[in-house]
DNA sequence: CTGCCTTAGATTTTT
DNA sequence: TCTAAGGCAG
């Protein structure tokens, strides 16, 4: 049931623009979904309908309830992220862009490498100039495509010292727009670009697509991203944003809260909507939120009121070190698990950084409890997927320089320098396959040099456009996997991670859906592809925990460096960041919170690590301790009954009944093997 | 000049 | 564990 607030949004009609200001827990999702049916009900065409989010994740899991909620067999076709709906108008519109429709998507890695390799051809060796590093110049170039700003703006905000320098560093940024061009390549913020590029077209009615236009997380939205909305809905007006500046997480990216203020300011006759009354959490949760957020430096009042009335008071448990904290959030997930029959789908552990979660990863898996994680690394990041999916790449678009790059590399005397002449020569090739056969390779790759060229001919030969997407796999692996012990140092759990995206690709129609799906689009069924039951722990990050909620919520690592995060640590606006961040994660619960903060941190160091004291998090201020309650038994089972039921439970849904469940006071040391491959550009 | 091996140093968040 | 960077060999 609705309450009238929420009935507000969910009947507002079409032709004027909606601001809906929504604090957590307020039934933000539901109330979207709901607009959603009404407006069909009203006889809005589905298929002109677009919803947009900012993470994969919330738009897979807007697409799944508004397709319960239609019962409709094909989710909406538009219905994704910023990045993934421009992939899709892109490809669309290609030609009109000068661009032709089988375009590569560039990730970080890729673009970086890209805008080296320009940065190499522009600047002669023993550098005259006193130019930024390589990790500087890159977030110079992100941030002044995500802001819009001009280069000197940028270089005064970020790095004042190299104001000098600013024309060879336009000239670097330009070359890297031209390899971009030549490589026929879209990187992440070109895709936003492009999409606005397309709607500013005279010839295009910039409206002539939707109807109707929903936009959720709106905090986090850019500049661009704000520009795109104006545009789209130019003469209809008929868009909705929900948002909340207490939520705000992205302005790493150039997002700004201004958005919001500006929104009002670019439809003056919008409607301004609030979500007040919180159906999630419990009032004890909620005082605990309320008081972090009370000590924001800036922001808007605001006191989060519980529908659901009283509970369990949240808690902070103070832990020895990083490994005590793994075990004691595992006893009370198992606890939770047995004793208060909550299933592990609706418990979570969110963590700042997707590395805090290693010790907590292995001793799951020694416990043999599933799990799934979000955030952090993504398969297309992994260097086998890429590896892999820059064979697809090629084929798709010919062009495509840093995938050459790439397989080239792979052959055995062949480096970056003679990859990057080879890769040229490739891409510029009508027929990539004979003009690779013509050039000479180093003695060293003479074994894979005819297996390399028959794959060469497989994609690029007479017979190409027949190949199905499952032979071309087959294909490609057959010539890859050999060459893993070489090119990895585990090369058998490379090669599993290889087989298990071959087979999820075989769910895809074609080549470039695959791709377009792994590098914008929702990857976590192929990521996570051996939980198929529907029993497992979610670990996220707190990014990518946003717009999720669960019974119980394990937040992890409250130690200064932690949460926040070291490298925040520095300015004021990052921190007021930072707890935000906090404020996200506490709000994910529905009925039990618990804080951990463990009192030492292991250091890396010559002989191994040693154990070095761990600041409490600043965000544990008195009045925000004063609203938790502290301490207490640790997460052991307190009964003998308790621990049996945990081993049946537990045997029943491991893998392997067997192997021991939960009890680490007699669990086996030995290592269990990574939860995931390791790294690798 | 290129490739490969060794060693030192690091380690956010997302598309 | 991974990456960058520096030294050495081809």
């Amino acid at each position: 049931m609705l309450n009238p607030q929420q009935q507000a949004v969910v009947e507002h009609p079409g032709n004027r623009p909606l601001l809906v200001i929504a604090g957590a827990g307020t039934g933000k999702t539901t109330v979207m979904v709901h607009r959603v049916a009404e407006l069909v009900a009203r006889g809005a065409d589905p298929h002109r309908l677009l919803l947009l989010t900012f993470t994969r994740r919330a738009a897979e899991e807007l697409r799944c309830r508004v397709a319960a909620k239609l019962k409709l067999d094909v989710p909406l076709p538009w219905c994704g992220t910023f990045h993934s709906v421009a992939a899709k108008l892109l490809r669309r519109f290609a030609t009109r862009l000068g661009r032709s429709p089988g375009f590569s998507i560039l990730d970080e890695s890729d673009s970086r490498d890209l805008l080296l390799h320009g940065l190499k051809e522009i600047i002669s060796k023993p550098a005259q100039e006193d130019l930024p590093g390589k990790a500087l110049l890159i977030s110079i170039h992100s941030y002044m495509a995500n802001t819009q700003q001009s280069l000197e703006d940028v270089l005064d905000q970020l790095a004042p010292r190299f104001a000098g320098v600013a024309e060879s560093l336009r000239a670097v940024f330009e070359r890297y727009r031209t390899l971009k061009i030549e490589a026929n390549a879209y990187d992440y913020d070109d895709l936003l670009l492009g999409w606005l590029d397309l709607l500013r077209r005279p010839e295009l009615k910039s409206d002539a697509f939707f109807d109707c236009i929903m936009v959720d997380e709106y905090q986090d939205t850019n500049i661009i991203q704000s520009n795109i909305l104006l545009e789209l809905c130019k003469t209809h007006r008929n868009i909705t944003v929900v948002g909340d500046d207490a939520q705000a997480i992205y302005a790493f990216r150039g997002a700004s809260v201004e958005n919001i203020l500006n929104f009002e300011r670019q439809f003056p006759e919008v409607i301004r909507l609030k979500l007040e009354e919180n159906y999630r959490s419990t009032q004890e949760i909620l005082d605990a939120a309320n008081a972090l957020w009370g000590e924001a430096a800036r922001g808007f009042q605001k006191e989060l009121t519980a529908a659901k009335g009283a509970g369990v008071r949240p808690r902070l448990d103070v832990c020895r070190d990083e490994w005590d904290q793994a075990e004691k959030i595992v006893a009370a997930i198992s606890e939770a698990w047995v004793r208060d029959h909550v299933p592990l789908r609706e418990q979570a552990v969110l963590f700042r950084a997707s590395n805090h979660s290693f010790r907590l990863e292995m001793k799951l898996n020694e416990c043999r409890i599933p799990f799934k994680k979000y955030g952090g690394q993504r398969l297309a990041d992994m260097a086998h997927a890429k590896d892999l999916l820059a064979f697809l790449r090629v084929h798709e678009n010919p062009k495509d320089l840093p995938a050459w790059q790439r397989i080239l590399a792979m052959l055995p005397g062949v480096g970056p320098a003679s990859a990057g002449k080879l890769a040229t020569l490739a891409a510029n090739a009508l027929l990539p396959h004979e003009a690779l056969a013509a050039a000479s390779l180093p003695k060293k790759a003479a074994a894979c040099r005819g297996p390399f060229l028959d794959l060469l001919r497989t994609q690029f030969g007479d017979s190409n456009n027949t190949l199905e997407l499952k032979d071309e796999l087959d294909a490609i692996l057959a010539y890859y996997e050999p060459l893993l012990p070489e090119l990895y140092d585990f090369p058998e759990i490379r090669r599993e991670g290889v087989r298990e995206i071959a087979t999820a690709a075989l769910k895809f129609k074609s080549r470039r859906e695959l791709l377009d799906e792994l590098m914008t689009g929702d990857d976590s069924a192929v990521r996570n592809p051996a939980r198929e039951s529907d029993e497992f722990l979610t670990l996220s990050t707190i990014h990518s925990a946003k717009g999720c909620e669960w019974r119980r919520v394990h937040v992890m690592q409250l130690t200064e460096g932690g949460l926040p995060n070291g490298a925040a640590a520095k300015e004021d606006r990052k921190i007021e960041e930072e707890r935000r961040l906090l404020y996200v994660a506490m709000t994910r619960a529905k009925e039990w919170l618990t804080l951990y903060q463990p009192l030492q941190r292991e250091v890396k160091d010559q002989q191994g690590s040693h154990h070095e004291r761990a600041l409490p998090s600043r965000f544990l201020t008195p009045a925000v301790l004063a609203v938790l309650g502290g301490g207490g038994r640790d997460g052991r089972f307190s009964n003998p009954d308790a621990r049996q039921a945990a081993r049946a439970k537990l045997a029943a849904a491991a893998a392997d009944p067997d192997e021991l469940i939960y009890d680490y006071d007699e669990a086996p040391r030995r290592p269990p093997p990574p939860a995931r491959p390791f790294r690798r550009y």
